[in-house]
Order: structure tokens, then C-alpha cells, then sequence
DNA sequence: CTGAAAGCGCTAACAA
DNA sequence: TTGTTAGCGCTTTCAG
């Protein structure tokens, strides 16, 4: 049997109450006792159980992750952002990956409550916002990389509106005129597309290309839709693709239609991730300060929890622009003549 | 303040024992009362709360998943296929990142049996093997991806020296006898540098280059360590690299000293993640089925914990090659007259 | 300063 | 078939 609370208590000649109160260091313990009884936890190697006390009304000391995929490298980096921090501060997570499926959600969302979990952490693709209002009002809610305009909730969000405009404007100070899209229909990159269509017009640049949502933000997507473009009547010579992966695989539909990048072609991602250093040329990216958000959102979750506060906070973070191989000056426009 | 099996008791008439009973199916009731009980449940929007049922010396349905880290791309994705799994057998998983770091280790193991977890699911890179043979004791153990010979923990193992000797022999095939290998010091890298040698040594190759083990395996240290074979008097004409990730480093390094993989240099890699799809060219790789081995441990996993089943298996899972576009038929020696 | 006792929400004998 | 009751391990009044 492991050994509870009852069993120091009796082997250092105390009752449990007295235990209870070294253990959290409350109430008015003699010195002696309290030395004694420390030892004898020591001794015994006790270890209070978290399940007993959580049913006491008091911290589980869990948090749930709702993420769409783990397998996502920018997830991943996220969630193990969090985590970092939630171990820094006494707290373990339960990450659940939603493939962005609200029955998914719903289920597990009932069950971390179930479990009791001190809140619940939602990233990016979550698109049930009046269900996360609901919940916010009877347990620690935060959401992460996914703004959440004028809403009481808890929020670190990233400038996606910002990052579409800077990717825009960088290949556009390089020369690029037609530049084109590539992004899954979620709010993230409807705010990105927003940026980029701001960035066009800002700079009277009106190019036209069939720009659809693609279903899935994967290589294989980006890929698709980079031939698709790279094969219309008229290709852009530039491409903001929403994440690194379609980055990725916008590249490869360039290469495979004899071209360069990023000197046929310039292609800009978004996060940087691992994957904006394995490609050839590397990735310029529009970079989310992953490891900051992680750390921003436990933070406002510990405090929310700990010190009951109850005043929500937003905290927006600045995209920034990490150049490297995929982008270049546009090639001279070959004057006919 | 959430609703108790008190409230459902007292609003449909009956005693809580009754209410627990229809919960869970045990006992014997009667077709009326159940039916009142079940809707009253609805009614109330009534959910068990897990904490309690656990402390009654039930599952606490969660498990633990400790892995090196997250943010590497196998092991997320290896965790993405364990939390299938388990979500469909109704548990939630605990995920820590260890950082192979022994303190780390000890921590969370303390943390998660302080939580009652249902189990603890070790992931390759964990070298306290004593320790899990004296947890294994205590709680239901299984260990994944890394062999764990001649002992009694539940294993879903994958044949590393297999993996290293078929990466090794294709190279062979491809007329390769320059070939060197990159990898940390863990045991899955032991025992591929194992196959790499008995591939050679049964084919009478000799190549002598200066192995030493790397000290982390990501992208910098392959590149670094490539680099440095390549600058060698007698550089390789083939790399085996002990992940994608250190793969996709060696391919860099290739390029930067203006060789092409796969004309000059063939690469490959192992586990046949994301990574392998990204690298350009495309990298052949050892595929771990990473898929079915999170699925195999958390069947595992729940046999025991469910039918208290004792006897522990070991299931090993063979590697395949899967061939892209970085390895090659070696060039022609030019015959020097 | 210390301990007895009630209670957190649920399960499982054991009675009725 | 249903209900009573005693825990599970811990926290927290409230007496002493």
C-alpha cells in the first residue's frame, strides 16, 4: 500500500490535521513537531496524493491543451512552449488534438472538465468562440495564437493582420508585383489575407489570380496550389504562403516546373518553425514568437487561477520579418521590343 | 456549484447508491427506476466528477507520456499516434518533455504518480532503465521505441540494428564503400551503428573516417559533423544519419562545399518523418511505423491496466526502407592511368 | 499549538 | 431491487 498521511501522522506520534498543516505550511505549528514530522515524511518517503486533495476543492494542478494537431511542427513547438512553462510552474498539461473537429472538441472539453482541470488553453483553430465565452465563465480560459476581438477571455494573440502586410510589403520592396496566396480558411489567415490585399493595394497593385482557401495546410496543399498558379495564364512571381509547410511545398511546385527560387520565383512562410531551416533555399518567414506565446498564456492561466484574478488580459505579439534564401529581387522585366 | 450525484439522487427520488449503480451498470436495477435516473442525469446535465471516482481506488483514466521532446518532429508525431489511441480508449495523455535530462526524468515520474495516473509510457531516450524495472513493479510500464532486452516491462520496440544495417546495405548496393555514419550517443543509435558495422564488415568494407558521437541531434550538429567527414582526407561518398533531422543537416553541408546529393554524395536518413518530405531532394529513409507504434503500446498499455493482465510483451516492429531521392548509385572512380 | 470530526463526490459491501 | 453506511486521502473549521 503507499504510505498516506495517516501513516506519518502515527510514526511521528501526531495527528493528521497536524501533518496536513506542515505539509502546506498553514496554521500554527511548535518547531519540534513540525521538524519531527518533516523527518518522518522524509523517512517514509511520503508523497501527498493529488487526487485527495483536489477532491478537497483545491488546485489539480492540470491544465487542458486543445491544439488541431500535434503533429504539426508549429503546434508541437507550441505546445512544448507551454509545457515548459506549465512545469516551471507546478502545473502539468493534458493535450488534446482536435484535427479541427468541433465534436472532437466538445468531447474533450467535457472531459477535462470532468477531470477538473484548473483551465483550459485553446490554440489557434478553435472556431467555436461563443462556446469558449460560455466556458469562461465557469472555469480558467485562455487562447493562444488566435486573436479574439472584443471578448472577456484571456488572450495572447500574434498580429496576423500585421504579419500578412509585412510578408506583402517585403517581396513588394523587392520589386514583386504579382504576388500570390496560399492559405486554409481559418481566421488567422483571413486576417493575413486582409494584410496582403491592404499591402497590394497600398501599393496600387491589382494583380489578379484565382485565389481559393485550400483544405488542408499541408505540403501536399501548398504544393497543389503553387502548380496550380505557377501554371495560369498569368504567374505571379512571388508567394506568400500561411505556414511553413505550404511554404514547403510551394517550393517544391516551383522546382518542378523548372524553375528557380528564389530566382524565378519568391516564396515568404509564416511562423518559422523548424521547417523554414530545412528547405532549400531556407525560409524567409514571418516569425510567431513561439516560445513567448507559450509562456504568455500560462502565465496569464497561472495567475488567473492562483490569485483569482479576475481581470482578463490580450496580449498581442509582433510579427517580424526573418529573411533568408527564398526571397530575392524580382528578375528584371525583359523589355519586348 | 456543479451538480453532485446527490442532486440527481435527491431530483429523481431514489438513493445515490441507485444513481451509481445506473452510472456504471453494476448491480441490479429496475428497467423504471433506470430510465428516471438516466433522465434526470440528462436533465441536469449531470457528469461524474472523475476526481471523486478516482479516489475510490479507480481509473483516473489518464497516462503519462515521457518523452525526450516535444518539439522534435518524431517524437511529436509519435505522441500524436499514442493520444489516438488512447482517446479512443478513453484517456487522456500527460505529456512531459524530458530533455533526456535525468532530473527532469525523476520529477515527472514523482508528479505523475502523485496523480494517480493509470500508467507511464517511456519513450526512447530514457537510460534509467533500472528505475523503470522498479516503477514496473508498482504501475503499469510500457516503453516505446527502444528495445529493452531481457527484462519484464511491456515493450513496443523497433529493430534499430536492422534499421542500421538496411540503411547501410542499400548504400552497399549502390556501389557505396565510403560510408559514414552520424548519430548521439543513445541506445537506438548504438545498436544502428551495430548494423552499419556488421553491413560493412559483411561486405569486407573497411572505410576508416573519424566517428564520434554527436552531442544533440538536430539539424546544426549534422550539418557540423557532415561538414567535418567532408573535409576529411578520405571523405565519404554516403552518410547514414541516425534521424531526418540529422539527414536534412547533412545534406546542407554537402551542398555548402558544392557537391550535390544525391550526384556526389548519397544521405540517409531515419524514422521517415514530415522531415524526409521536405528535404530536397526528397530524403530515403529507414521509416519507423510510427502510427503503429503508438497504437501497439497503448493496447498495451490499457490491456494491463484493464484486465490487470501480468504477462508483459514484447512487440518488435520492422524497419523499411523507403527510398527518394537522396541516395544514388555511386559515381563511376575515375580511373586515374 | 494540536487534535477530533465533518466533508469533498463517489463506490461497494452489506442489509433490508 | 433499492438503500444505508463506511471508507478513499486529504483539508479545514472548531474545540481544547
Amino acid at each position: 500500500m503507499k504510505t498516506t498521511i495517516y501513516d506519518v501522522a502515527k510514526a511521528s506520534g501526531v495527528s493528521i490535521a497536524t501533518v496536513s498543516k506542515v505539509i502546506n505550511n498553514s496554521g500554527r505549528i511548535g518547531e519540534k513537531t513540525k521538524k519531527k514530522v518533516l523527518e518522518t515524511i522524509n523517512e517514509l518517503n511520503y508523497h501527498p496524493n493529488m487526487i485527495a486533495t483536489a477532491l478537497t476543492g483545491k488546485s489539480t494542478f492540470s491544465i487542458g491543451l486543445l491544439i488541431p494537431d500535434l503533429a504539426n511542427p508549429f503546434f508541437a513547438e507550441l505546445a512544448r512552449s507551454v509545457e515548459d512553462r506549465a512545469h516551471e510552474l507546478g502545473y502539468n498539461l493534458v493535450i488534446c488534438s482536435t484535427d479541427y473537429n468541433p465534436a472532437k472538441e466538445m468531447k474533450y472539453i467535457d472531459l477535462l472538465k470532468r477531470k477538473n482541470v484548473d483551465g483550459i488553453i485553446f490554440a489557434s483553430g478553435f472556431e467555436q468562440l461563443d462556446k469558449i465565452e460560455e466556458l469562461n465563465e465557469s472555469l480558467p480560459i485562455a487562447v493562444v495564437a488566435r486573436d479574439f476581438p472584443s471578448s472577456n477571455v484571456n488572450t495572447v494573440s500574434f498580429d496576423d493582420y500585421l504579419g500578412g502586410f509585412k510578408a506583402t510589403s517585403h517581396l513588394i520592396e523587392l520589386g514583386h508585383e504579382k504576388i500570390a496566396l496560399i492559405g486554409r480558411d481559418v481566421w488567422s489567415n483571413r486576417e493575413r489575407k486582409r494584410g496582403y490585399e491592404d499591402a497590394m493595394h497600398k501599393n496600387d497593385l491589382n494583380y489578379k489570380f484565382r485565389f481559393e482557401y485550400i483544405e488542408e495546410s499541408n505540403v501536399e496543399w501548398g504544393k497543389y496550389m503553387a502548380g496550380k498558379y505557377m501554371t495560369s495564364e498569368d504567374p505571379p512571381t512571388a508567394i506568400v504562403a500561411c505556414n511553413d509547410l505550404l511554404a514547403s511545398g510551394s517550393i517544391q511546385a516551383v522546382k518542378e516546373y523548372g524553375l528557380s527560387v528564389p530566382d524565378d520565383v519568391s516564396v515568404v512562410g509564416f511562423d518559422n518553425t523548424i521547417i523554414a531551416t530545412l528547405t532549400d533555399p531556407l525560409l524567409t518567414t514571418i516569425a510567431q514568437p513561439i516560445k513567448s506565446m507559450g509562456k504568455h498564456v500560462m502565465d496569464l492561466m497561472s495567475n488567473e487561477i492562483e490569485n483569482n484574478v479576475t481581470d482578463k488580459s490580450r496580449i498581442t505579439l509582433i510579427p517580424k520579418l526573418v529573411t533568408r534564401g527564398s526571397t530575392k529581387q524580382v528578375k528584371k522585366r525583359i523589355v519586348q521590343s
